[in-house]
DNA sequence: GGTGGGCATTTGATCGATCAAATAACACTT
DNA sequence: AAGTGTTATTTGATCGATCAAATGCCCACC
C-alpha cells in the first residue's frame, strides 16, 4: 500500500510548509489567494485527504455524531426512527459530519457509551431519541456538560420556555387538528380519537390537538368529547379491540384520528370500510394499504437539530450556553397525506 | 473540563511506564501477572478510556465498519436493511466494534467516501449491501484491496465455488421452498409463485426454490409450472394487478408463495380471504394484518458478516487473501413464520 | 533612518497512544 | 565468575495533524 501523502507531502509539491497547507484547509483567509490556489493544486495532484484521526487527536473534536440505534424497534412505528436516521445521516453528509452508531442494554450502559465515546474523541455530540420525562441520559448529560441535542421535547412543566437542553420536535398537536379538520370538512361530526392513555407527553400533546380542534369545530359538549376519547395502548388488534368496545357501549362514531398507523389498522379493521380513520406517521403500512396518515417531516427534523447543534452550516459545535447564543429548539409541522382507501377495505 | 488520565497517569499511579500500561490492554500475555492487576487496579481507580483517534492515528487501524446508508429506503420491504443495520449494530458492538454511516448519490460518489474514509483511518472495512450483478463498487474495493463483505452473493456464474470476496447470505430458495411446501402440507394443489421478473440474482434463486418443491411435491407438469410462475416488479397494487390477469385468463390457484410482503399483500387483495398467500421478509406489515412470510435471520446475517471479516471473536481484521485461510462466505437459512389471517380478510 | 505595526509564512511543541529497540533482572550453563 | 538466554519493563521515536509563538517582510510614520 503507497504511503498517503501527508500535510508535509503538499507543501513539498507546493513549495511551502506543513503549517501553511494546515491553513489552507482550515483558516483560508489567512493564507494569500495565490499561495491558497498552488497549495490546492498541489492537494489535487496528490490526491491528498486529511488524515481524521491525526486531526481529531489534535483538535479533541471528531466531526461525528453519536446516536443510538435501538436493538430491535418495536413493530410497525419503529420505522420513524429508522427513516429519521436516514434523514439525519443524509444531511449530516451535507455538512461533512458523520453519524457513529452504537447500542445500549439500558440506560446506566448507555450513559457509560456516552463517556468512552467522548473520552476517546469518537463524537463531538450526541443526538438522542425517544426521551422521556425524567429521562436520566438528558440529566446525566447536562451535568457532565456533554454537547447533545433531543429529538422530542422534555415534557417537563414549563421547560417549553426555558429548556434546559437544545431539541427538535414535531408539532403532534398541529398534526392531529389537521386531520380532525379534514374530516369535519369531509362531513363527518362525530369524529373519535383512539390515542394512548394519559400521562403520555407525545401523546397528550396529539390529543389535544383532536380536541381544539373539535371544540372549535364542532358543537359538541364536553362529555360527548369525553366520550369520543378512546385509549389505548399502541397495536393492531389492542386498538380494535378498544374501538369494538366503545361501539359495543353505544357510542355512535363517524371518523376516527389515531395517534398512530398501529392503531389506525385496528380501527380499520373494527369498523369496516365506510367509516374515515386517519392514522399518523405515515408508514409503509399506510402507503401499502392507502390509509391517510399525518407525515412527518424528518428532514425538517433532522436538519433542525444539526443547525441548533453546528449553527446555520459547517461542522464545528456552536456554544449555546448562554440564553442570548439564538434558539434552543425548534418545532416543526407536520402535514396529512390524504389517501384513498380503495384497496383493503373496500371487499 | 478536567483533563482525562491518560497512559502516563495510569502508569504514574501504578508505579509502571506507559507502556506497560499499554501492554496491559493490548497484550496482556507479556506482563506479569501481578503487575496487571496493579495496573488495572489503576485505571478502574481512574476511570481510564484509551484515547481511540489517539490509537487510530498510530495503530492505522479505527476498529470502525462503514456502511452506507441509502438515502430513502422505498417502502415496504426497505425495513429489512434498517433492521439489518439493527443487528449489525448490535453484533459489532458485542466485539467493541463502531458503525459508521455515510451516505452517496451514485457508485462513483460511494467510491469517492470509500477513499475518503479509508484514507482518514476512519474505518478499517465496509459492509456493503444490494450489491448487484457486476457491482463497480465490489469491483473497485478488490482492485484497491480494501477489506469489506457484502449481504448478498455475486451473482456471477461460479462465483459461489471461488468467490472474489467475502459474503453472506439468506438462502432464499430455501426459505420459499419451505413456505410452498407448507403450503402443500395444508393440502394446496395448485400453488402459484408470483415474484420479481427475470434476470434478478435475487429473485430466480427465490423462484428455484418454488420451482423444486412443486416439482417434488406435486404430478404437475412443466407447462403447467410455468402458467403458475407470475412475474410482476416490486409493488403492492402492480402485484395485485399481475394476479387478476392470470384469473382472468384462467388460471386455477390454490395458494400463492411471494417474492416479498408488498406482492403478497397485492395477492391478498386480488384474491380474497380464501386463498391463502405467504410473503417474503417478515415486514411489520405481515405482522400487522397476519400474513405468513418468511423471516430472515437477520441476526445470524451481521455476526457471519463479522466472523468472515475478524475471525472467531476479536476486533482486528483477518487476512483472507489466501483460500486456506478459512471460509470465505456463509449462506443461513431462513424460516417460515405462520400466522392465521382471521383479520383484514376475512370481513 | 530607526522604530513599530500589520501581514504571510515558518518553526518548535504537542495531542495520546503504540512500535521498535534498549535495558534491567534473573536463572542456567560451563 | 564470566557468558548466554529468557523474560519483564523502560526509553526514544513516530503516527499526521494543529496550536502557539517566532520569523521575515513590507510599508508608514515621526
Amino acid at each position: 500500500m503507497a504511503n498517503l501523502p501527508t500535510v508535509l507531502d503538499v507543501g513539498r509539491v507546493a513549495g511551502v510548509s506543513r503549517q501553511t497547507v494546515s491553513n489552507v484547509l482550515n483558516s483560508p483567509d489567512v493564507v494569500r489567494p495565490e499561495t491558497r490556489e498552488r497549495v490546492e493544486a498541489a492537494i489535487a495532484q496528490l490526491g491528498y485527504r486529511p488524515h481524521a484521526s491525526a486531526r481529531r487527536l489534535r483538535t479533541q473534536k471528531s466531526s461525528t455524531l453519536g446516536i443510538r440505534l435501538d436493538p430491535m424497534t418495536n413493530g410497525i412505528s419503529g420505522s420513524v426512527l429508522d427513516r429519521f436516521l436516514h434523514a439525519l445521516t443524509e444531511q449530516a453528509d451535507r455538512r461533512g459530519l458523520r453519524i457513529m452508531l452504537f447500542t445500549a442494554t439500558d440506560p446506566d450502559d448507555e450513559i457509560r457509551q456516552f463517556t468512552a465515546m467522548r473520552d476517546g474523541a469518537d463524537v463531538d455530540a450526541f443526538v438522542l431519541t425517544s426521551t422521556f420525562y425524567g429521562d436520566p441520559r438528558t440529566e446525566w448529560l447536562i451535568e457532565n456538560a456533554m454537547p447533545f441535542v433531543t429529538f422530542g421535547r422534555p415534557w417537563g412543566i414549563d421547560d417549553m420556555n426555558d429548556p434546559q437542553h437544545l431539541w427538535v420536535d414535531v408539532d403532534g398537536s398541529s398534526g392531529v387538528a389537521q386531520a380532525t379538520e379534514h374530516l369535519l370538512a369531509e362531513g363527518a361530526k362525530r369524529v373519535a380519537y383512539l390515542g394512548w392513555p394519559s400521562p403520555s407527553g407525545t401523546g397528550d400533546d396529539r390529543r389535544r390537538g383532536w380536541r381544539q380542534a373539535m371544540e372549535n369545530g364542532t358543537s359538541l359538549t364536553p362529555t360527548d368529547l369525553d366520550a369520543l376519547d378512546i385509549a389505548s395502548d399502541d397495536g393492531v388488534s389492542i386498538g380494535r379491540d378498544a374501538i369494538r368496545r366503545a361501539i359495543t357501549s353505544g357510542l355512535a362514531v363517524d371518523a376516527v384520528v389515531c395517534a398512530s398507523d398501529s392503531l389506525a389498522l385496528g380501527a380499520l379493521l373494527a369498523l369496516g370500510p365506510d367509516v374515515p380513520v386517519i392514522g399518523y406517521d405515515n408508514t409503509p403500512v399506510a402507503e401499502a394499504i392507502g390509509l391517510s396518515s399525518v407525515e412527518q417531516p424528518l428532514d425538517e427534523v433532522a436538519s433542525g437539530a444539526l443547525e441548533l447543534l453546528m449553527g446555520g452550516s459547517g461542522s464545528t459545535l456552536v456554544d449555546r450556553t448562554s440564553v442570548a447564543d439564538g434558539p434552543r429548539h425548534r418545532l416543526v409541522t407536520p402535514r396529512l397525506v390524504v389517501r384513498h382507501r380503495t384497496d383493503l377495505a373496500t371487499r
